[in-house]
DNA sequence: ACCTGAACACCGTTCAAGT
DNA sequence: ACCTGAACACCGTTCAAGT
């Protein structure tokens, strides 16, 4: 066997950032933020734990290419529709990026040096809002409070530490076990008649919310 | 010198659960999630990192004990006022807990076992709604939106990567500087002209949403 | 009963080599 | 130029001793 054949076989690609930092998204996806370590996407790619500082500094410098590739995935608010429909349908593509990436919840708006999807993305969100008729402070007032919900009920969903109506009935089972019957008549209550229902789903509660705060947001702008 | 006079000296108090607990809050809020480690523990108690084993079964089980220590710390939405000003309340007091234990704000919700101050809030809030003439489905949209949002606003405010205005100086330096100038002009005009304005404080902006909030589930609940 | 020390299987990162 | 292996200073937790 030839040289040349044993090169055409080598399963592995060379190693570049962009397949370091896709390689970590995945892994961080399916296995959590605790297993988005150095050695174990390494391990993903094949290659020794130190073949990639050749191409990310450190695991902080890793993480800020994590986000800008998260934030290049927010469907930006364009120009056509009014501010109300944009500022909503951008909500629901982070709310569903933030789904798919439930490990970057806490690193989106953490990062010291953003890269360009993710200025971009902010400057269209304010774009698109001084354009509407706000003002720059009616601005920090609108975006501080749809980003503090959406962000606030992404972590809520993604920490609920049930998904299923049985988990939550073999929750509720325990929660309650160690305590005197009827000792939290209100909690048992919307526990039982409530979440415990067949059709629940937390995530519905989203799109109640956003509406409210939209509409309160309108109030405030025609007034 | 006797072995009693060598005890009276001793600098070490027995350790109890309690000290272990309230040790680990306190290391907890002044290095952060991170630097809360066994070892780390141990070393503020001054004993063997395995000694903490015998008074709490593992890391999880520290934590839960650490969380309801912090439910603790809740006002409750008592009997007298009116739903608005006890959810008021109860949503300011949330705040200054999560803004003292910042380490929290992600493990406020994912208790798979909450102790009696966790249980005993959620029961004093939703009955709090339930008396003030919320329906169960209205209790599920309120509570939702409420600790989405003071959750959301707590993390977003704490993970923002500056504190003072002179940081955020230095920050805009360095976040454009790769930039060519005015790629980002909306994003470039709010952080000038309001974010780097004398006096501004991010943390102010909690109140407006919060009021926004409530008047609209005020007017959801007459309607 | 309560605490300890060594050990195991992990981390991120530095350094000096290897090809 | 690109990757590797050993090493260092850390983790949580198990186990067998110590007092």
């Amino acid at each position: 066997m030839s040289t040349m054949a044993m090169k055409d076989e080598d399963p592995r690609p060379a190693l570049s950032r962009q397949r370091v930092v896709h390689a970590a998204i995945a892994h961080a996806d399916s296995a959590g933020l605790d297993a988005l370590t150095m050695r174990q996407v390494a391990g993903m790619l094949q290659v020794a734990p130190m073949a990639l500082y050749r191409h990310i500094s450190n695991r902080d410098d890793l993480i800020d290419a994590m986000i800008d590739v998260l934030f290049g995935e927010i469907a930006l608010p364009l120009g056509g529709t009014d501010w109300k429909t944009a500022m909503r349908d951008r909500a629901m593509s982070l709310r569903d990026v933030l789904a798919r990436h439930r490990w970057a919840i806490g690193l989106m708006e953490s990062r010291r040096r953003p890269g360009p999807a993710n200025l971009r993305h902010h400057d269209a969100v304010i774009g698109k809002l001084r354009s509407a008729g706000f003002d720059i402070a009616m601005v920090a007032h609108a975006y501080s409070l749809l980003d503090g919900y959406i962000y606030g009920f992404a972590l809520t969903k993604m920490n609920i530490p049930f998904n299923t109506t049985d988990e939550m009935a073999a929750m509720a089972q325990d929660m309650f076990e160690p305590f005197p019957a009827n000792e939290y008549p209100n909690l048992a209550e919307f526990v039982t008649d409530h979440v415990m229902k067949p059709g629940y789903d937390y995530g519905e509660e989203f799109e109640y919310g956003l509406d409210l705060i939209l509409n309160g947001l309108e109030g405030a702008l025609t007034a």
